[in-house]
DNA sequence: TCGGCGCCCGTAAACGTTTACGGAACTATG
DNA sequence: CATAGTTCCGTAAACGTTTACGGGCGCCGA
């Protein structure tokens, strides 16, 4: 005998009634809910989650797909580590569980989610990575599934979205600049697949036409995420004819290679060339320490579970007034790789 | 109608029939099977999660327990991502699937495996940052759950475990640095909770012993394997009265904060003391390069994956010679940071 | 006394699978 | 032709929950 079966041998009552004073119905009474709570507690008993799911049609896990192996976000070491905790500060007061669902880089993600998701895992899930062209949007919509996606993409009309606010640091760093007499600025932009670079990139080119200047195409640099690609922007940057005075870097591993290539080549940050960057904990302790943008990924990871749950029929009220459509705003960390002159 | 009844009802045959073509039973015509397959593929059918584990007693599905928010190992990430693609590379060959089982900071991780594990929720686990008292290791053994935890306690007599050699490093790095003349070594060690800090600092000193050298009480050094925690050890050595000639930093993420530190007080790593390290993709690229060990994370996973099956009665045969208890070696990778003089 | 009502509880169906069992149709064997 | 064996398929039970339904019991007012 198990499960609650046990629980209701050991108690002489029936299961029903077992379930319902585990589940905090009204119908039961509050001496023979003491019982049962005393009861489970010593026997261990845990409820099956199968059994649970397969009656209620509801799992309360929420998924946070990301993909593994690869490396295309650029995300510091610890951001999504920072996320997680946020989501589940949320998560925790309705009793759902966050799971992180791992796709592998040999995996196609929307074949991961097919598998993974249409078997009715998850109740709902959070998207990162968002390509620019993401099928997984589509699939989920169409399923009716709950999901909301950190990052824009091509596809997301009408559904929930949180993303980086990047139009306003691209918009910050560019005046910042200008106002300091910077005319020649370079920027770098993450993968094609990525519609954020579409979107920084167009809002720098904006920002700067507003001050009457251009953006030269030799001046946007493509490079992995990584501390190589910072570094191989740097040499690139090195090599030009006509080199820029400033440069914005999107991602936020790529600065110490920058740094480094740099250092080599005896150019220094805020003395021969001003970099604005994003916040990494590592930001601080670079030599001169970056300026760069930061925001609270905690903060962020709230604004997504509550934006998840709001388009969730069971939990709507909670959340009426929850961002659908968003960007999140970043604050200038003010270090001296931007000092000039 | 839905599930495998509409499959069952769309082809006109009994849902029997169907379960067991999908699943590759022997005792079904090839014909039938391939229009079964078909038929699937086309009305885009998955078997619900929750009603085959609940008739199969088994998920399919392996945790990777890692908690968010804590910094406590200073693993970041890239970490993860790397273990967890080794992990999945002998997954896939098994249909199993791999999820990462966030525990909040907020909740005891044991309160948490009772709540999400003992429901039935994964079929076997790998539990990482295990600390030196670990119940999560005694609560899994009585329970009978197959698992395996990366990083060594004092309460895993005859469990199944795998971490990195810190031994090795310790001897490798001792020895290397007592042949170039050092003799005022010091070291870091991680918090006290966990196991790998007395490991390692043993270690050092009785390489320090064969040399006829000690280990003294000052040089070593705790603090938070972060950024901020590498920066403070490097102020705390500086002001010492008589400096170490030579550090061992045993975390990835401290060496930023330890050469910025050293920087600001113009101190240089390889000139003027001999610092040796762990990689991290960025070790490269300090000024100067870090004299770092290495091991390839992936394999790690796949390692740890491999233990994990050949625990497990369903797949034990396929890992016969599987590691049980072992140390995963590390390699030393020459940077400029250990030079001297 | 009797009907009505509220409180609490037991019964059993249902969720979507897998699988043991049995049987029908066919083949092979003597 | 009888029998045994093989191949394939349908039936139904079982997994552990939740919950709709109904009923027993005590209490109250008429």
């Amino acid at each position: 005998m198990k499960g609650i079966r046990r629980l209701a041998q050991h108690l002489d009552i029936s299961i029903g009634t077992v379930s319902r004073a585990l589940n905090g119905r009204p119908d039961v009474n509050e001496e023979t809910r003491k019982r049962v709570m005393a009861a489970a507690q010593e026997l261990g008993y845990v409820p099956n989650q199968s059994g649970r799911s397969l009656r209620q049609g509801t799992t309360n896990i929420i998924g946070f797909m990301i993909q593994t192996g690869t490396e295309i976000t650029g995300q510091g070491d610890t951001f999504f580590m920072s996320v997680f905790d946020g989501v589940q500060a949320v998560f925790a007061r309705h009793k759902l569980d966050l799971v992180a669902l791992l796709c592998s880089s040999e995996e196609d993600p929307s074949d991961y989610l097919r598998r993974v998701v249409a078997r009715g895992f998850a109740d709902g899930l959070i998207l990162s990575a968002t390509r620019r062209h993401d099928p997984r949007i589509e699939f989920l919509a169409e399923r009716n599934i709950p999901f909301v996606t950190l990052g824009r993409s091509l596809t997301d009309a009408g559904r929930p979205w949180l993303d980086l606010d990047f139009e306003g640091m691209a918009q910050t760093a560019i005046d910042r600049l200008v106002a300091r007499g910077h005319r020649r600025i370079a920027v770098t932009r993450p993968h094609d697949d990525v519609n954020l670079g579409y979107v920084f990139v167009d809002r720098c080119r904006e920002a700067l036409a507003a001050h009457g200047l251009t953006l030269d195409e030799e001046l946007i640099f493509r490079s992995t995420p990584t501390e190589a690609g910072g570094y191989q922007i740097a040499r690139d940057l090195l090599a030009l004819e006509e080199r820029p005075t400033a440069i914005l870097l999107v991602n936020e591993t790529i600065a110490i290679g920058f740094y480094q290539a740099l250092s080599e080549a005896g150019v220094r940050p805020g003395r021969d060339i001003a970099v604005i960057g994003r916040y990494s904990p590592h930001a601080h302790f670079l030599s001169p320490p970056l300026t760069c943008f930061r925001l609270s990924l905690r903060d962020l990871g709230i604004a997504l579970a509550e934006t998840l749950l709001s388009t969730m029929p069971a939990f709507k009220h909670h959340y009426p007034q929850a961002l659908v459509n968003a960007v999140w705003p970043m604050e200038l960390v003010e270090g001296e790789s931007d000092a000039f002159g």
